[in-house]
DNA sequence: TAATGTGAACTTCTTCACAGCC
DNA sequence: GGCTGTGAAGAAGTTCACATTA
């Protein structure tokens, strides 16, 4: 018998365990019992041979000549993902951005829950109600403390380019560990803390050029980087 | 003599290209005349090796003990990425989040033009005043004649998950090649139509997963995935 | 001396192909 | 027959190390 317990479990399998998750909880909801790793790739855009690859790093639920189990997998990726519980994670700018964060009902269905936004701006502080909820908004004085109080690890950073640098170092030493960054700058951030960027502009830019076709043959579309 | 004349670049180093010229622009703007792969490459967050392999895809600027010319690798970098002249995208989706994109003020700086928005909402219908000028909000029944107006070639899909495929359906149809998506649909697009998919909930779930702390040595911080 | 360009080594990720189980 | 788990092969991406040139 083989043991591969608590493996690290490679980068981009971790995302894709997320879409399967997703996929999972579709299926479950349509009250499906068990799935093939062929139909769970055809619903998260990857191969069969992928999904089953990813699947065997978190565990041996497949069975030959039936699939997996369902709702057993499903439970089983959220321990391994850690969504058992809601997370808490605040938000830094509640300016066009943050509002629409705010606003973004994918973060409560996916197990996370935006517990306090902070703006600089004495104007944007208001609570601000949302689908779920309300989020409250901030001065930037009361950061340390409300991070202190929901234990927040987690932040998504929507601040001018020019005050980025200097929330995260606060963020950081308030005591979060990984960061969503909407800011077009490159992040300075010592070991051990996570940074996600999502430069909307550059997205677009690598999205042109894969999508002009000027030259014919020179340059055939790519797989997409994230399914 | 070598000739690689018209390669087709990989995937990542497309997205680096973008980087170096965001810092470019900024060296050139501060009057810097020759930079070395190390400075580009602590400016984007890359290794420098990283930088030279990448700037030799496009062409050889570089001056071994000098570095490279930055004006005149910006200005080829423009002309690789496409970003000469203004490239114009539609808006799907003019709900909270397509709002706030028509107020992001780094699609216009790094060489987009949102020209049109759409909303099947008649509330939504009403021209949208941005720090740029104004974007146009229109009915559905407007998008192919605009889409052609412009000549539009790529799309951002800001729409409710359940419309999100026939509104991409749609927009193929009318000539669009390049789609940003931030709807938590997998899209179904033929050959040739490049999407990128943005997901905002599973960032965080990879974020989460990679900033646990629970068993020290488990799950060590891997680099992020787009620097 | 400073810095590029690049083959080779290495690492990471993906796909293939098939043995084995239901 | 249908489907999983996996070693091996392959592809893509990154880093090393050094010859070479200004």
């Amino acid at each position: 018998m083989k043991f591969q317990l608590e493996q690290r479990i490679p980068y981009r399998t971790v995302y894709r365990l997320s879409l399967y998750a997703r996929a999972l909880r579709r299926l479950d909801d349509r009250g499906a019992q068990t799935v093939s790793s062929q139909t769970l790739a055809l619903a998260s855009g990857v191969k069969a041979e992928q999904v089953r690859k990813d699947l065997t790093q978190v565990g041996h639920f497949g069975r030959p000549g039936l699939g997996y189990p369902v709702r057993q997998l499903y439970a089983h990726l959220q321990t391994v993902l850690g969504t058992t519980r809601l997370r808490p994670v605040v938000l830094m700018g509640a300016g066009r951005l943050g509002r629409a964060l705010m606003a973004y009902p994918g973060f409560n269905k996916e197990g996370f829950e935006l517990v306090a936004a902070f703006d600089s701006d004495p104007r944007q502080i208001t609570n601000h109600p949302t689908d779920n909820g309300t989020v409250p908004v901030y001065p930037l004085n009361k950061l340390e403390r409300i991070i202190k109080r929901h234990n927040a690890r987690l932040a998504i950073v929507a601040v001018p380019a020019e005050s980025a640098q200097s929330v995260v170092n606060r963020l950081i030493k308030a005591g979060v560990r990984g960061i969503l960054n909407f800011s077009p700058v490159l992040l300075q951030v010592p070991e051990g803390i996570t940074v996600n960027n999502v430069n909307l502009a550059l997205e677009l830019e690598q999205l042109h050029y894969f999508t002009e076709d000027s030259e014919p043959g020179k340059k055939a579309a790519s797989k997409p980087q994230r399914p």
